[in-house]
DNA sequence: GCGAATTATTAACGCGGTTAACCGATGCCC
DNA sequence: GGGCATCGGTTAACCGCGTTAATAATTCGC
């Protein structure tokens, strides 16, 4: 059997869904250029409260120093705020301003906006075969991934504690940021 | 109707096909490290001979100093063949090397020999099933994007005449390289 | 035939990534 | 409790790819 169409059709919706529904919206609601990285870190802090870098590092997958000049830029801009542990005073701890917090929320709403009416198009089934068949597709392609290949899907916002890409992947930085790490449940569907 | 399920879906979907049917594919198949912009010009010129420099700006969506940059790496590669033109000598003509060439069809093959287990998991109608269902909700992103917005899907590779995101963007940069310009068309589907 | 437009490149810079080096704070161990 | 390894974060130097502005060479149009 050709995959092609298969292939085809793959590569167009990922390449749309990251152009338009993650950068261009993405750009709509912030002045400032920020980067799909520095949402999703965004996303992660009005998520979840405080972080230190180390952990921002491994959830974006780059460098510390890295991770630094991202902060650098969200904290310049006022979407993050971040200060000196008290209790390790060589940590920081990091979350999302009221600013931050409002950006996120309005790109949440836009991109909703934006998927409505293409959702409407779709019969109520299609679109729950649609949903089904993409995580079924997305793991399918994920199981294959061994853990040490450290990769993740940065769900931040999009967290469903009863989906399987969450307990997937025994080092899914996201998990182990939120102390709820599955290394030991991995490819252990929970009952 | 709540569209979180399909929104999580689409998001994890579009970040798994992308890092690991491409970014990491691509970095199995190369070893000097690629970009995804300069594996798509790659196939672009694998597909249909000889591009002018503005073409490959315009294919990519990048300003023609990244595009020369981007194929001076390329020619230093060895992967892509650049040459004046004769008949207007103010024009080069680039063109895949055959090691190019073999570059992409190993992507290819490997990209293949990856999905395939993956479709296997499927029923022969589900596979139908996806694959129009992500055409559709891809066209009907699309469809709410003006021309002027200059998104295009670089598609290059996975080219299917029949394939209505060929002809739903007017200004499908991809389709201007090939000369069959569609503006007149612009969605009206070929009987 | 000459000025205007076009094609591609170079120069200077910005941003985000890397590794190496560093600094203050913590913790361990005798 | 003092000494030393380790840890958490930042800085410095560099690289790659993007930008805009300026330049060189060629072609076009009147």
């Amino acid at each position: 059997m050709s995959l092609f169409g298969l292939l085809r059709q793959t590569h167009i919706f990922a390449s749309t869904v990251r152009e338009i529904l993650e950068t261009k919206l993405l750009r709509e609601v912030s002045d400032a250029p920020l980067t799909l990285a520095q949402l999703q870190l965004l996303k992660l802090m009005v998520r979840d409260g405080e972080h230190h870098l180390t952990e921002v590092a491994h959830f974006l997958g780059v460098s510390p120093p890295a991770a630094t000049k991202n902060i650098d830029k969200l904290v310049g801009l006022g979407l993050v705020h971040r200060e000196r542990s008290t209790d390790d005073r060589r940590a920081t701890l990091l979350s999302a301003s009221p600013e931050g917090q409002r950006l996120v929320e309005e790109y949440e709403r836009k991109k909703e906006l934006l998927v409505r009416p293409v959702a409407e198009r779709f019969r109520p089934e299609e679109l729950e075969q649609l949903t089904s068949l993409l995580e079924r597709f997305a793991i399918s392609l994920l199981e294959r991934e061994t853990p040490e290949s450290g990769f993740c899907a940065r769900c931040c916002g999009y967290v469903d504690s009863g989906c399987p890409v969450n307990w997937l992947l025994g080092d899914c930085a996201f998990q182990k940021l939120r102390g709820t790490a599955v290394k030991e449940k991995k490819g252990v569907r929970p009952s």
